[in-house]
RNA sequence: UGCCUUAUGGUGUAAUGGUAGCACGAGAGAUUCUGAAUCUCUUUGUCUAGGUUCGAGUCCUAGUAAGGCAACCA
């Protein structure tokens, strides 16, 4: 399906990979190593293909790893469905372009204990990709190595167990003023800590702090915390633990632990960045340090991209599941049809910043109907048909015609049967038509696709005024290559035999909301929906779409591409659309 | 309010002190057995005010605007 004489995208370029080119002539790291930390609280929507493609786009181009990691640190939102869902996704959006990049780790294996210039350390790397019997990483794999470390800094004097209730720490914080439990001595700190983790205090009586600065200007540094209690069973570790990392001491640590050499977030973790540095250089570890970089989410016209909203999108029944084909959903998009090359083109193209703005989903649209044009099967199929009877064709008349299956490749054809009696759709032929209407109107002409030139001599109405019929007649000499097979009409439009159709079930998804930005300024997103983003009609296809193939994308001419849903069977074929065609048309006839 | 970050056509981006370019969109035309695609042309931009410099989108200062953080979430 794709041609290999394509030429290759150029080499993408943004203020990280300058960073990352700079360390690798540095010769700063063996190896380039990222990642993609999901936590496992929801589905990845395409914001979180955007940092996929730059992690692994990264790892492929500097020759280096991705790996993919659960930051499951926190119990209680959590859960294995959405590993498996992530995994998956993953999977799929990368596959064919970085698999190779893939970093996994052995199912179950933890950190092993090394030594590195004469001190202890902790390591866990990716295994070579093919290895049987892998699983992604887990932050929660590391709890054992991060509670040492956490031992490790109350006895290095920089963290203690404080008393304080989470309404008196945060008082204590904006004010900038001492925990009274900052200066408990390292002995009495071991102690208490150790007794947390066995569990003797309740969820919240205490917490483990870092010590740094009290009244620093950046609140991340005025004594975090480091650790909680919380009497829940983990979804990876069960009921090991009764203390949890919070995400900064647990995520600086697990890239550590991996040997993660370019740790790339978004935004809004850029404040917490000389925490990140201060845990990882507190530990006076010995292998290199990894480095946080931060980039602009992704921010999206007609589309609300917060886990939150698009969960209560999927709980109110608004939308049928988180893989519902409008939903912004990596899951939701695969369904649709979009193959993950024209995702990966659009994360290309919109490049990466650390500007916040608000991309419009144009540039996506363009994304999908760019590569689509390129590789989709042309087919023909009718929405909603208008039967039309050739009156000058025997009842019996039966001929197969060539049509193309790609534009630009004429050798390449299937037949399409053609019949005294055909479908057309409903918007190529106007009774009382406007100006510049190029379709089938009364008295009118147009050329069938791959076949003849028709004329219309009556249109055929029943009592309640509903047109049943065209009857046209046909002009045999103008097929292609016949005598009169260059006579120009002004409109081509395409058809099927009405007795060699079958029939499919036709899901045309539109745009979710009617707003470019459903979520601006506090108001309810869910009164922007879409009351139309989602119709069925039976359409009548061409007999070759019986056998269509779920690998495969095809462009219904004239109208879209669609693809086959994952419902679709045999006996009942259901198609999506992916995306219409550009209708200039439709665009002008709106300006009357 | 404090701290951090950002600001280039309508939108997304490039220009690493030396001709402001690309893509998407929009508009016009050519072509067309898909009103698609393709091709041609056009349109519009360095937030403001100072400063440094032979030269500033780029460096400095101040302002303005936008976003983020101020969770025992990540």
């Amino acid at each position: 399906m794709s041609n290999p004489a394509e030429t290759p995208a150029p080499a993408p370029s943004d203020f990280i990979r300058d960073v990352v080119a700079g360390d690798v002539q540095a010769g700063k790291y063996d190896k380039i190593v990222t990642r993609f930390p999901p936590e496992p609280n929801g589905y990845l929507h395409i914001g979180h293909a955007k940092s996929i493609c730059l992690n692994f786009g990264i790892a492929r181009e500097f020759g280096g790893v991705c790996h993919l990691r659960m930051d499951d640190t926190n119990p209680t939102k959590e859960d294995v469905e959405y590993v498996d869902s992530i995994t998956a996704d993953v999977q799929w959006l990368i596959g064919g372009w970085a698999d190779h990049c893939l970093g996994l780790k052995p199912k179950g294996a933890t950190p092993a204990t090394q030594t590195v210039n004469g001190k202890p350390d902790f390591h866990l790397g990716a295994v070579p990709v093919g290895t049987p019997g892998v699983e992604p990483f887990y932050a929660s794999d590391y709890f054992e190595q991060i509670h040492a470390y956490a031992v490790q800094l109350i006895q290095l004097g920089k963290a203690f167990v404080c008393d304080l209730s989470a309404e008196e720490i945060d008082e204590l914080r904006r004010n900038g003023k001492p925990s009274p439990f900052r200066g408990r001595s390292i002995e009495e700190n071991l102690d208490l800590f150790a007794r947390m983790k066995a569990g003797e205090f309740p969820d919240g009586a205490r917490t483990l702090r870092a010590k740094i600065d009290v009244a620093a200007p950046n609140i991340w540094l005025r004594d975090p915390l480091l650790y909680r209690i919380r009497h829940v069973e983990h979804h990876h570790t069960g009921a090991a633990w009764r203390i949890y990392p919070m995400y900064d001491f647990a995520h600086c640590l697990s890239d550590y632990i991996e040997g993660v050499t370019h740790s790339i977030c978004t935004l809004e973790f850029e404040v917490h960045r000389p925490l990140y540095d201060w845990i990882l250089e507190a530990l006076n570890l010995p292998r290199p340090l990894p480095h946080q970089f931060e980039f602009a989410r992704l921010n999206l016209t007609y589309m609300v991209m917060s886990k939150r909203k698009l969960m209560q999108l999927v709980d109110d029944g608004l939308v049928t599941g988180w893989d519902d084909p409008r939903m912004p959903t990596i899951s939701g998009i695969r369904r649709r049809g979009v193959p993950a090359v024209a995702l990966r083109d659009f994360a290309y193209n919109i490049g990466i910043t650390k500007y916040d703005g608000l991309t419009e989903i144009g540039a996506l649209d363009h994304a999908i109907r760019s590569y689509l044009n390129e590789h989709a099967l042309r087919r023909f199929a009718v929405l909603r048909p208008i039967k039309i009877v050739l009156t000058n064709l025997p009842d019996n008349h039966f001929e197969e015609l060539d049509a193309f299956n790609l534009p630009n490749a004429p050798e390449d054809t299937r037949r399409v049967p053609f019949t005294k009696e055909l479908f057309i759709d409903a918007d190529d032929f106007m009774e009382i038509p406007p100006p510049k209407y190029f379709r089938l109107r009364p008295g009118g002409e147009v050329r069938l696709k791959y076949g003849y030139i028709i004329q219309c001599d009556e249109v055929v109405k029943n009592e309640a005024g509903e047109i049943v019929e065209l009857r046209c007649t046909v002009d045999l000499t103008t097929k292609r290559g016949g005598p009169n097979g260059d006579r120009k009409v002004k409109g081509t439009i395409h058809w099927v035999s009405a007795s060699h159709s079958v029939d499919a079930e036709v899901r045309l998804y539109d745009r979710l909301f009617t707003v470019p930005e459903p979520d601006a300024e506090g108001g309810d997103f869910k009164k922007f929906l879409n009351p139309h983003s989602y119709e069925v009609v039976t359409a009548k296809c061409e007999p070759s779409l019986a056998s269509a193939s779920p690998d495969e994308r095809y462009q219904f001419e004239r109208l879209a591409y669609f693809s086959l849903d994952p419902e679709s069977a045999p006996e009942k074929l259901v198609f999506n659309r992916t995306i219409t065609l550009k209708d200039t048309w439709a665009k002008e006839a709106q300006k009357k």
